[in-house]
RNA sequence: GUGGAUGUGGCGAAGCGGUCAACGCACCGGAUUGUGGCUCCGGCACCCGAGGGUUCGAUCCCCUUCAUCCACCCCA
């Protein structure tokens, strides 16, 4: 084979595709539920766009993002994530102008430079919400809550829900040199991922893989004992809110967002069993990014979760989603007969009008050849119009699951089946 | 970017230095007259990811390369 697909990208099957719209249909329907309404944004945007609003430190801006420049010289990039698309739309479009808060929901593909693994492609889909023009808690609340709907009723099983706050800009950076204070004494034994991110993101050698790094962490400082009193009290009425409402969830001091603009609330989705990259769901509130993108200071909350992290989870667990793959009408003529296959052709057209499934053979093939094929692609009826048929004004109607047939006439076979 | 595993027909899968590269599934055709699903018979890899090398001889050994999978990193 000369040509083969991009590393890390997938062509999705009608066998795929079928599941795909299967989900994509339930999420919108929960989105109606919700109150969210549809953005569609470019697939790619100019570069400093992501450099501005995922941020310049982040794994993604750093050695991930696909960026081109075009005829026109601008440096463009395929979007790694679209949260600082649909930002970059609220100022542009002047969503602000609209009732606040706006609630948007997106799904589509993205794209990240990275090495392909389970659950990771480089080309992957994300579904995802933003509400913007709020910094109520019951606007996280009420998305967290509109994501754990969703995988419930898909029947996603064992999912764990961690939430924690990562601050703002008032707090963090007190705790981060609190952390480095912490570490700098145990600097050179750390692994060495954690002497990077000693530097780079201290927050991280608390989430460390590495036992001796766990261990030297265990008495590390706490978020909960830095946040400064507006993300307290935010977080804190986050947590009252979803445990009224019932929601399981754990506290994750540890917990940390890759992406620079987040503030406060952080969550995030996780279902063991599909690899390493277990984590289905991951948002959060991200208070500065409007202003980061030239805007009015905004408050909103969003998330983003992977749809083919949706599918390893649900083969995983063994389940599947159901599809229709049978066909409910074959019609058969007769190959050496003309007039019989055009006859045909018609009343396939006509069944289809009334919209029931149909199918017919081109090539001419034998009758006992098409009757295979109805059988193959799981057809319900034949109806066979052959040269007697044809000329007496009938059809035969053969039930394939029994094999019972009749002979009725032509202008009521629609009727008959729809009746079926 | 780093590490490990793998790469034989549409799919699954034997063979691992020397007979025509097993087998199963799928697919195609046939088993008398216009009728499927079962059974039976027949067909289906000048080639073993690609390129080089070693050898009298390589799918099986070596090198390079590409791809896939898994893990690190990071994340959805």
């Amino acid at each position: 084979m000369a040509i083969t697909r991009p590393r890390g990208t997938n062509d999705f099957l009608p066998e795929d595709t079928s599941r795909w719209q299967a989900v994509e249909a339930m999420l919108r329907q929960i989105c109606r539920e919700f109150a969210f309404d549809e953005i569609r944004t470019p697939i790619f945007e100019e570069t400093d766009l992501f450099i501005r609003g995922v941020g310049n430190t982040t794994d993604i801006v750093q050695k991930e993002m696909y960026t081109f420049t075009d005829r026109g010289y601008r440096s463009l990039t395929l979007r790694p994530e679209n949260t600082a698309s649909v930002c970059r739309a609220y100022l542009e479009d002047k969503l602000y102008g609209r009732i606040q808060p706006v609630k948007l929901y997106y799904m589509g593909p993205m794209f990240r430079y990275e090495r392909p693994q389970a659950g990771r492609f480089r080309q992957f889909h994300q579904f995802g919400v933003e509400v913007i023009g709020t910094d109520s808690p019951y606007a996280d609340a009420e998305i967290i809550s509109l994501a754990w709907e969703f995988y419930n009723r898909l029947g996603i099983r064992d999912l764990k829900l961690y939430l924690n706050s990562v601050g703002c800009p008032d707090c963090r950076p007190r705790y981060r040199e609190a952390l480095q204070d912490y570490f700098r004494p145990y600097l050179d034994q750390l692994c060495d991922s954690c002497k990077d991110r000693f530097d780079r993101n201290p927050l991280r050698i608390l989430d460390c893989k590495s036992e001796i790094c766990q261990n030297i962490g265990k008495d590390a400082p706490q978020i909960y004992d830095y946040l400064c009193d507006t993300c307290a009290d935010h977080f804190e009425q986050v947590k009252q809110i979803l445990d009224a409402a019932g929601a399981e969830y754990l506290l994750n001091p540890r917990m940390v967002r890759g992406l620079d603009y987040y503030t406060k609330t952080a969550f995030e989705i996780v279902v063991e069993d599909i690899g390493a990259q277990s984590a289905i769901c991951g948002g959060g509130r991200y208070d500065g990014l409007i202003e980061e993108l030239g805007g009015e200071p905004t408050p909103a909350v969003g998330f983003a979760l992977g749809m083919e992290r949706i599918f390893s989870a649900l083969k995983a667990q063994g389940d599947d989603i159901e599809i229709e793959d049978d066909c409910s009408v074959f019609v058969i003529s007769s190959p050496e007969n003309q007039q019989t296959r055009k006859a045909a052709f018609s009343l396939c057209y006509e069944l289809r009008r009334l919209d029931i499934k149909s199918e017919l053979d081109y090539e001419g093939k034998s009758i006992k050849a098409q009757l295979k094929a109805a059988n193959r692609i799981n057809a319900a009826y034949a109806v066979i119009i052959g040269s007697e048929e044809l000329a007496a004004g009938q059809v035969i109607v053969k039930c394939m699951k029994d094999g019972e047939q009749t002979t009725i006439a032509l202008a009521d076979v629609k009727e008959y089946l729809l009746g079926r």
